[in-house]
Formats: C-alpha cells, structure tokens, sequence
DNA sequence: GGAATGACAGATATTGAAATCTGTCAGCTG
DNA sequence: CAGCTGACAGATTTCAATATCTGTCATTCC
C-alpha cells in the first residue's frame, strides 16, 4: 500500500496530506498520518515542509490552483466578451456548486483549511480578478462594455456574485430558485457593464 | 439588582437574556442564569417561553427588528429612488460596520444566533427585500429605473451587496478600500437598475 | 555525506467521571 | 386559582488526567 521504494518526494508527500484529508477531515488529519501512510517516519516530511501548517497552505495552493486552470481557459476564449462574462460566472457557479454537492465533506474540509489560509486564498481571488479584468478590459476595447476601470469594475463583479462562489453560502446553492437568482444578478450586472 | 416586585413579563425575560447574553456570550447564556438575574426560579421562564431555543429566537427577533426599523425610514422617505436606494444601502453597510466595530463580541454573539435562528433571518431578509423592492418600484414608477420585476430586481440588489451586510464578511469590514469597493459595486448595480 | 529515523520536550487533543443544564410537573403560596 | 417553585430525569458541558501530536535533533543507515 504504501511503497518505501520510491523517493520522497514534496509532491508524493502532498498527495498523500490531500488522501489524509478526505478520509479523515481537516481536524483530525495529524502529520504521523501522513508519514504513517507513506510509510516513512514523521521526521522525513517535515525536512520537506518546515510545519504542519506549511503542509496544509500548499495542499490548499493547490486546490485553489486547479480551479484557477479550468477558468483561465474559458477568460482565454475568443467568444464575445458579454458572453464570455456570463459563461465564466456561470462556471464558476457551477464547479463550486457540483464540488460542494457532490462531497459536502470533502468541500468542508477545503473550506477550512481555506480559512486558515487566507494569504493563499487572497491569492486566489487576485488570481480570478486578473482573468475578469482581462474578460472586461475586451469589452471595453469591442464596445461591448464601457467602464472607467476594468480591474476596479472586475473586482465589484466578483464580489457581487460571492453569494454563488464564496463557500460559506454553500448552503443555499441547493435551495430551489437559486439559479434564478444568479441569473438575475448576473444579467444587473451585464447591464451596469454596458455602455 | 433584581426587582422581584414587579411581574414577570416575556418583554422582561428579553431584556434579561440580551443582558446575560452581552456578559456570558451565546455559548455559556444558559435558561438558569437569565432566570438568576430576574430573582425567580427558572421554571417560571419556561411558563413564557417553551423552550431555551423559543427564548433566543425570540431576542433574534429583537434585535433583527430593531435594524428594519431604522431603514424603513430611509424607504419610506421622499427623495428621488435612486438616491434613496444609494442612501439606504449605505444605511445598512454603515450600521452593520459600526456594530461589527463597536463592539465586536456582541456582534459576534448575534452573530451566532443568526446562525441558529435561519427561519428569523429569513423573514428579517424578506422584510428588507419588501423595503428595497418599495424604493425600486417608486423608481420604475418616475422612470429613473427600468426592470421587468421590482421584486426580483431588489432580492438581486440585495445578494450583490451581501458583502457588506453578510456577518460572514464582518472582519473584511475593516480593510482598507472597503468603502471604494462599496460604491463600486453599488454604482454598477444603479446602472445596471437605470434605462 | 545526504537522507531518514526515532526518542524527546512541550503543546494539543481525547476521555470519562463529575457538575451543570434543560425541560417537566406535582405541589406550594399569596 | 394563577403564578411560581424546586426536585427530578435525561442530556449536555466541564475539568483534569491521560494520550497523542508537533517540531527538533543527535544518531543511524545506505
């Protein structure tokens, strides 16, 4: 189960914290469970990661990260820029809503270590921000869109549509009508973009 | 320290739980001590209130009331919607911040029954929409916004600006920027509201 | 010699017994 | 007799002893 053969390296070691986690969620996943599953000695992972807290910011990175790549490819399109807006949103919307529906568990132990970490998170959002930023800032350039400041107007369209992404709303993405909702903030906004 | 003469009352037993709620905090408020601070045996609260989860959403519903009824007053006023709109969302951000930054240990303890009282929070939020919708079909009305569906339009209004009432976002409340960021998305929101 | 180990000290979490609390109700009291 | 009390059973919380974990480092092992 747990090969010794191959060298230990940052990234088994991560895969293994990730496995830890889902099985035993964010408050009892120790470092020996790591070590233990890896079948090395706790002292061989932390000369890979200074602290257990290290270890949970980076399993976090690259949680985040992922979710980062499947939206960069939709910012990256070449569909009209208003189309694009709703398209990335809507992605948005729906990866949250399927991982929290699909293993609330595993999307509350994300969620936790995401509070712990809020510098990664900052990151994160930064990182979304800058795809919006450029999606509009294409607006601004085909007409589609005319607003003073794409970034400024990108942020004020990610916060207004944290009732769709921000996980501690997770709650009421299965409550009926919720795609309703989203729709209608989603096309206020559209409109408020536009010229 | 405690009137015995007087009769008990359910506005008393209030007023005795908000206290030992401010002092003890929602975890450690307990039937016995409310009971011990009015000078009566804490039988004779459960003859008002059927159980300890009656009695806090009971003060949950205090304390929410107590916001809807200063901004009703901002909806019912007379100037033109769309600075009456502008006015009553900065209502709302401001009194959320200054409780949030006043005094935020109690902000935190309602906070918490919030949580525990979802059905209250839920007529609280349905109240404001009604509030907002009133003020966006005034303005459908004089033509300065145009919306096929006030009411949809003011629930979508309301969950745009969800950062900057949600108590989930109350340490944010506090960063630097947190008022351009607020005008930014209520700019885009009016615009999106406009003809 | 570079990587891994495991014993160790201090911090944190678990556990189960004791204390407290919730909700009821028969009876007291004014 | 209407309102209040206080003893009670079962549920929940507290607390201190016990166990586990985190992070270090001298030593071991290829």
């Amino acid at each position: 189960m747990a090969p010794t053969s191959e060298i230990l390296t940052a990234e088994r070691i991560l895969e293994a914290t990730e496995e830890v986690l889902r099985r035993h969620g964010p408050a009892k996943a120790t470092v020996v469970d790591v070590a233990r599953a890896l079948g090395v000695s706790h002292g061989s992972v932390y000369r890979h990661f200074r602290t257990k807290a290290a270890l949970r910011e980076a399993v976090t990175k690259r949680w985040l990260d992922r979710t980062s790549l499947t939206l960069a490819g939709i910012a990256a399109g070449d569909r009209d820029p208003e189309a694009r807006l709703r398209e990335w949103l809507s992605a948005l919307f729906e990866a949250k809503r399927h991982k929290a529906g699909d293993d609330p568990e595993l999307f509350a132990t994300y969620s936790v270590l995401a509070e712990e970490n809020g510098t990664a998170v900052g990151e994160h959002i930064a990182d979304l921000a800058a795809q919006l930023t450029r999606i509009i800032a294409a607006g601004t350039g085909s007409g589609a869109f005319s607003v003073p400041d794409p970034a400024a107007a990108a942020r004020a369209v990610f916060h207004a549509t944290g009732r769709f992404h921000d996980p501690c709303y997770a709650r009421e993405w299965t409550a009926p009508g919720i795609q309703e909702e989203f729709t209608a903030v989603v096309d206020l906004l559209v409109r408020g973009l536009r010229p």
